[in-house]
DNA sequence: GTCTATAGGCTGATAGAC
DNA sequence: GTCTATCAGCCTATAGAC
C-alpha cells in the first residue's frame, strides 16, 4: 500500500487548511451547512480537488470529530496536575462543561450528531481509546483511592455534565439556573458521599 | 382571517394520516430522511398535496414534535396518582427516561434536533407552556413541602435525566452502566438531602 | 494535483389544469 | 382538493483534460 491510496498522510498541510475552513463552516453555519461544495468555495479549491486529500464529507466530519475530542481530552487532563484529588474532580467537571459551551458545533458533532459519527470519532487511533468518561473514572479512582471509599460512578457523573452541557445547547431558554449552579449542585450530589459536608444547595426550583 | 388560510384546521383527519406517515418515516429512517416526497408517497398523495394541509416541512416536524411533547407530559402525570412525593418523584424520573428510550425520534426531534424546533414544539398551544421541567417541579415543590424542607433544583434533576437519556441515545457504547442503575444513582444523589437513608452506590466506575 | 464538466441524484415549493 | 409538471436550486462523487 505505498501508492494506492493517495490521500491518507501526503500533504498535512492542506489537511489542514481544508479542516479549518470545514471548522469555520460547521462553527458559523453548523453541521448540516458542511457541503464539500462550499467547503471546496471557502478553502479555494475546486470540489473535485478536495477528493484527493479526504475520501469523502464524512471522513472530513470524522476528523473534525476526532480533533475537537482531543482538544477536549487536552483540556481534561490539563487539571493532572491538581493534586487534591476532590479539587481536581471539580476542575475536571467545570472544564468539560466549559469546553462544551465554547465549542458547541464540535461539542454536537462528538456527542449529540449521530451513534455512528460517535463511534467513528471515539476510534481515532490518536487518542488510543481515551474517551471523556474514562478520564472521569481515572479522576473518580483516585479519588476514592486518597479518601479510602469505593469509587463513584463516572458514568453518573459524565451523565449529569453531558445533560447539562446540551441541554444549554438546545434548551437553555428554559433552564432557569445558570450552568455554573448546576455543576456546583451536580458535584455537590456526586461528592457528598466523600466530603463531610452538608449538601449545599445554592439556588431553589422554578415557581411552578 | 376566515377562509384565506386553508390549511390550518380544515380536515383533522386527514392531518392525522400526515402526521402518521411523518411520524413512520422519522422513526424508521431518522429526521433527515423526512422530505415531503417521501412523505407524499408514503401517505398515497402528490407532493403539492401536502402543502394544501400544512404550510411547509417544518410545520409538519413542529406538528410531530408538539405531539410527542404531549405524549410526555401525560405520561409524567400519569404518575399524579402517586400519593407518596418521594415515590411520585422517582416514578417521574423513570417515566421521563423511559419515555426518551422508547421514543428516540420523537426525544431527539423535541430536545436535540434544534433549539429553534425546540422552542417551536415548546411554544404549542396544546401544552399551554408546560414543559418536562416544568411538571418536575412541581413534583419537587410537593416532595418540599411534605418533607418540610428547601425544594431541589428541577433544572439539576432534569440535566441528569436528560444526559442519561441522550447518552444512552448516542453513545450507548460507551456507557458501561445501565441506564436503570443510572437513573436509581441520580436520584438517591438528588434525593439523599431529603431521605434519610445514606447514599447507595449500586455499582462501581468502570476500570481505566 | 488541480481543473472543468457532468452524471445522477436529491430537495422545498409553486403554477396552473382539472 | 388533488393532480402533473416544473422551477430553481442543492448534493456527493467521478471522468478525463492538463
Amino acid at each position: 500500500m505505498a501508492s494506492s491510496k493517495p490521500h491518507l498522510s501526503d500533504q498535512p498541510l492542506l489537511r489542514g487548511h481544508i479542516l479549518d475552513a470545514a471548522r469555520a463552516i460547521v462553527v458559523r453555519h453548523g453541521f448540516d451547512a458542511l457541503s464539500m461544495r462550499k467547503l471546496a468555495d471557502v478553502v479555494g479549491y475546486s470540489p473535485a480537488s478536495l477528493y484527493l486529500h479526504f475520501p469523502g464529507r464524512d471522513a472530513i466530519a470524522h476528523a473534525l470529530g476526532a480533533e475537537g475530542h482531543g482538544k477536549l481530552l487536552a483540556a481534561l487532563h490539563s487539571c493532572d496536575s491538581t493534586s487534591d484529588t476532590v479539587e481536581r474532580v471539580k476542575l475536571m467537571a467545570r472544564v468539560y462543561v466549559e469546553f462544551g459551551k465554547a465549542n458547541p458545533a464540535v461539542y454536537r458533532l462528538i456527542y449529540m450528531q449521530n451513534a455512528a459519527y460517535t463511534e467513528a470519532i471515539f476510534n481515532n487511533a490518536a487518542t488510543a481509546g481515551e474517551t471523556a468518561v474514562s478520564v472521569f473514572s481515572d479522576a473518580l479512582i483516585s479519588l476514592a483511592t486518597s479518601a479510602r471509599s469505593t469509587p463513584l460512578s463516572a458514568d453518573t457523573l459524565w451523565a449529569a455534565l453531558h445533560g447539562i452541557v446540551s441541554l444549554s445547547l438546545t434548551a437553555s431558554k428554559y433552564l432557569s439556573a445558570p450552568t455554573d449552579d448546576l455543576i456546583d449542585s451536580a458535584l455537590d450530589l456526586c461528592l457528598s458521599g466523600v466530603k463531610k459536608k452538608p449538601v449545599r444547595r445554592s439556588f431553589n426550583a422554578r415557581a411552578g
